[in-house]
DNA sequence: TTCATATTTCTGAAATGAGAGAAATTAATA
DNA sequence: TATTAATTTCTCTCATTTCAGAAATATGAA
């Protein structure tokens, strides 16, 4: 697909949030190409369209893939796989936000978990009530990620446009 | 303060954790260890303990004063600075979501509505009207995370540890 | 103001990460 | 099965980031 300079222009603005976000950037720029696609679209127009070379958008693909923020197509006789992004942003968002939870707590709580056994074995009670506190922090983060998965998108929509007025429920709860 | 080989573990542990979070290992391990302290400490003494470098630690303490996890304090007939580390961990996730928050979107609102109304302009209707439903996403990060500002911390605790059955109370809204 | 000590900024080396191109693998068609 | 196109993995280079040590700056006491 063709891209306009205004096109170039957000791909290029996403691929640089992605880098903050702890995203390549070519993969960012990746999801921002797909994000404005009509329709799904093959690995080599990414290339010329992002003027990526062919490994680096693979790789980019397969990182999204993760993410579940691309899906895979194939079109009757034509053995190129094709390519569409999630078109719903708060699904994107959504699945982000998952992904990176899953990344960045992978095996924090067990790890955490080993130090305090060893500290309570020490007799170490101040350390061992601090770990612990860190502990139920991130073993909440679990928790609510867990729970958070069984609900369908449209409720996060909701929540995220009621607030504050969400928070100040809970505050009467 | 000496530590002992838990508290070194640990500490390792959550240096490697800020890696995968965006924050340099020495700085997530500055933290992890003023968290583990009863009073407070000066740099020389964060220095000794983890032997790193003085203007390394120098540098992650300014950084980390930045995610307001730490604070100074000044001890009479002392001129060196104290470092106390917020010992609330709910308080401390929500300092740091909140300090992420701002830098990975910062300025990105703008930019995306730089395109839009370029994408505008230009007629080009279809990449309106997906930057427009980007652009909405962002902009409802922001007013959630300026709402929870509003907010005591208890209140986070108090949501988390619902978790779920927060989910399922604002499906029945 | 001068001296001593605490702290920050600058600079360069080492480690890490991103991305291009080549090589290898996989899969479809004849 | 052989051939060719599509995709993935490997390797090497270049850019970025981290961090130590040096130099500069700031702060408090005499």
């Amino acid at each position: 697909m063709q891209i306009s300079d205004t096109q170039k222009r957000f791909i290029r603005r996403w691929g640089e949030m992605g880098t903050r976000w702890g995203i390549a950037r070519s993969t960012a720029m990746v999801h921002g190409y797909l994000y404005l696609c009509r329709e799904a679209v093959n690995a080599e127009d990414i290339c010329s369209a992002l003027e990526l070379a062919r490994s680096n958008v693979s790789t980019s693909l397969k990182e999204l893939e993760q993410f579940r923020l691309v899906e895979r197509e194939s079109k009757a006789g034509d053995r190129r796989t094709f390519y569409v992004a999630v078109s719903d942003v708060w699904e994107m968002a959504r699945r982000i936000l998952e992904e990176r939870r899953r990344r960045e707590t992978e095996g924090a709580v067990a790890a955490v978990n080993e130090c305090l056994l060893a500290a309570k074995e020490e007799g170490d009670t101040f350390t061992a009530t601090r770990m612990e506190a860190m502990q139920e922090l991130l073993s909440t983060a679990e928790n609510v990620a867990d729970a958070a998965r069984r609900y369908p998108t449209s409720l996060f929509r909701k929540a995220a446009l009621m607030g504050g007025k969400l928070l100040g429920l809970i505050a009467k709860l």
